[in-house]
DNA sequence: GTACGTGCAAAGGATTTGCAAGCGG
DNA sequence: CCGCTTGCAAATCCTTTGCACGTAC
């Protein structure tokens, strides 16, 4: 069914006048199947061996044109490189601060938040983003080896 | 009454030993009579009048000084530089998409998403963030002039 | 007086850009 | 074939850092 969302993707891409390079199609299918909502550089070191000689310019070529053809999300959180991940039905975020690990859990989307937005500052809202910040698990029970 | 906050901040600063100079006050002071989210350079830029050999690096060193201390918090969206506010009572962010202009607005803590999120994931939670986009009622005008 | 803060310049890191050569459709 | 893409290097932008000097307390 992985492979059903990549050929989706294509077709759509194609649609668009977007060329399937083979860069390209290593981008979108590595992002397809990766859990970590990878940086650029960890996109570009993971397909350095199948494209010894491709450069960090063309990830973020492709990242760009993913992202303005919708397939992509770019998440700008407060340290120094993006992440990104595929754009999949509503999810949000939480975020170890202790080691960085992003985990995706599922809530009904906050509607009532963004119609309440509107009516106060008069914006027309397009959508919303919101992250929980924590300790998981594991980095919770390094702390506990303390004492 | 803003007056009393700057009075309170300082001398919090100076029991947690921070010592307050004349241009770490101005900072401050710019910040709590501040409603655009200034950045960095917004910061450097406005007090250059006041300040005119203070460097940036003296803006970023005291905004991480007042970050750490709790009384600014630092807010990273897509664009490129980072965006400081006085750390007020909880609000939440509305911005427009077209102008980049951001809107404050009151709204109870989603302590649910909180929760639950917490219970999914077995993370320990400490807080959250969320931002609402749109496009503000000035831009929706100029778009009405289209046509 | 002493440690912390400032100012300057240089370094660092992420991302973008210009351009010649390559290749997808 | 044409024009979008690539790869490379240089450029750009934001932020941090090292260090000598200054100053808050």
């Amino acid at each position: 069914m992985s492979e059903n969302r990549l050929q989706k993707a294509i077709v759509a891409l194609k649609e668009s006048g977007v060329r399937i390079t083979p860069q390209r199609h290593a981008v979108l299918d590595y992002l397809m199947n990766s859990v970590i909502h990878p940086t650029a550089d960890d996109i570009y070191k993971a397909l350095e061996g199948k494209f010894p000689n491709m450069s960090v310019a063309t990830v973020y070529n492709n990242l760009r044109v993913l992202r303005e053809n919708g397939l992509v999300r770019e998440l700008t959180y407060g340290d120094s490189s993006s992440r990104f991940e595929i754009n999949l039905t509503d999810h949000y975020h939480i975020i170890c601060e202790s080691c960085g690990k992003i985990v995706d859990f599922h809530y009904p989307s906050l509607d009532e938040v963004e119609s309440l937005a509107a009516k106060v500052t008069g914006f027309e809202v397009s959508h919303h983003r919101m992250e929980v910040y924590g300790t998981c698990e594991e980095c919770k029970q390094q702390k506990g080896h303390k004492h």
